[in-house]
DNA sequence: GTGGTCTAGACCACT
DNA sequence: GTGGTCTAGACCACA
């Protein structure tokens, strides 16, 4: 499904959280679709399953994902995704942090902006 | 000199290297000026000596300031910075995470590109 | 895993580094190995695990080794080491320093030569 | 007489001595020449007098210079100078020191050998 | 006074 | 359990 990179510093639980935003939301997971259950993607992805459960808690308080008794956990629809202002606000300020660390390293204003538009490039799925 | 967040998810000695960081690149505080004694800045900011302490090492490590023994911390000459190419990678990881929480939250290429030129602009000391 | 002298001039947290340093670089310590933890380094020595802690920040700061939040810490792969022409010329500075006591200790160029030879010799790991 | 470099991490009082043993040894400051005072040298190489108070005593203990009631004080002749045992073993740590950095560093032997007899050539005045 | 190191003990988030 | 951070308080050498 997704690699985890043991080395990184983000938590194994965000990177499964952001993994799965990214697969929800760029439409590889289709609405209604099974999800891998804990226990497997916890194997797939060789992680300790309460790593998993945390993940799964976290999309699902978002809306990203839906579990059923018994059933097992599946994909929302997109327009089930509950995005807060502070969640944008967040990601402004984490965006800004880099781009201060930018600032601080001698980077110019140029070279800081061409070195973002490459980062945008990267997304081709974006709409 | 600078606050302190303490509700800030970033580490206080974190917020120490990066406030200094950008006063130095700024020009704000000068080559060879004296920086605030490690228990004058920690008196300043409210926070434990051994928090300034180990960011004026994080800071001296990274060649924005130096010390010499009894006399105080001074401000290095711009030139000593040392900036990797890991940092630099570093900042744009920290940037895409930023721009993949923005994707994921439903934002747009465009929306994104405002938002970023938005916190781009708001560095005026940039060349 | 090796002794720290109490005695000795260099602090505790840099023979630590040194040690585990030495380790990695010889291969005893093998690449995504387990290091020992903070606080069983710390018993095994019998240091503060504060201390123990510094020294595994500045190894992974040069990058000998990773931690991985909540799992432990690991060695790096030796290609992930990181020396700067400034470490290089801080080891030539100490080595000229000490040169400089022989001679001032009145010590001719061969004796000098020979006290060095001696003292190459003894590491046999090497290359 | 020699400048001090006060980035550097060997004590103000180190760079004293060992500047002065060094002009001691090569005879460039002569038996029973009269050293600056304490004051003159610390005025011209801009520290603080009982910096240089404590380089003198310890120069004196060591047998590198001597001094005189009234008078002031003078180079010894070099019969007069002082080494123990302890001194050599001293300098030879520090030398193995640099050489176990340059081995973490990844040098190999040859390099490290090479890297040692440019230090040593650099000291022309050698017997 | 200055920086530097260490200990002890606590708290946090992550696994 | 793991690493990471912070506080409090002490001690040292250097200037």
């Amino acid at each position: 499904m997704f690699l985890i990179d043991f080395k990184n510093r983000k938590s194994i639980s965000d990177q499964i959280v952001d993994n799965v935003k990214g697969l929800v939301v760029s439409g590889v997971l289709r609405t209604d679709e099974k999800m891998p259950s804990v226990r497997e993607l916890a194997e797939e992805i060789t992680v300790n399953p309460n790593t998993v459960q945390k993940a799964y808690r976290i999309l699902e308080g978002q809306g990203y994902i839906y579990s059923s008794q018994g059933r097992g956990t599946f994909v929302s629809d997109r327009s089930q995704i509950r995005v807060s202002k502070e969640d944008i606000l967040e990601s402004r300020a984490i965006i800004k942090d880099g781009i201060d660390k930018l600032y601080y390293a001698g980077l110019s204003r140029e070279e800081t902006r061409r070195l973002i538009e490459d980062v945008i490039d990267e997304r081709e799925e974006w709409t």
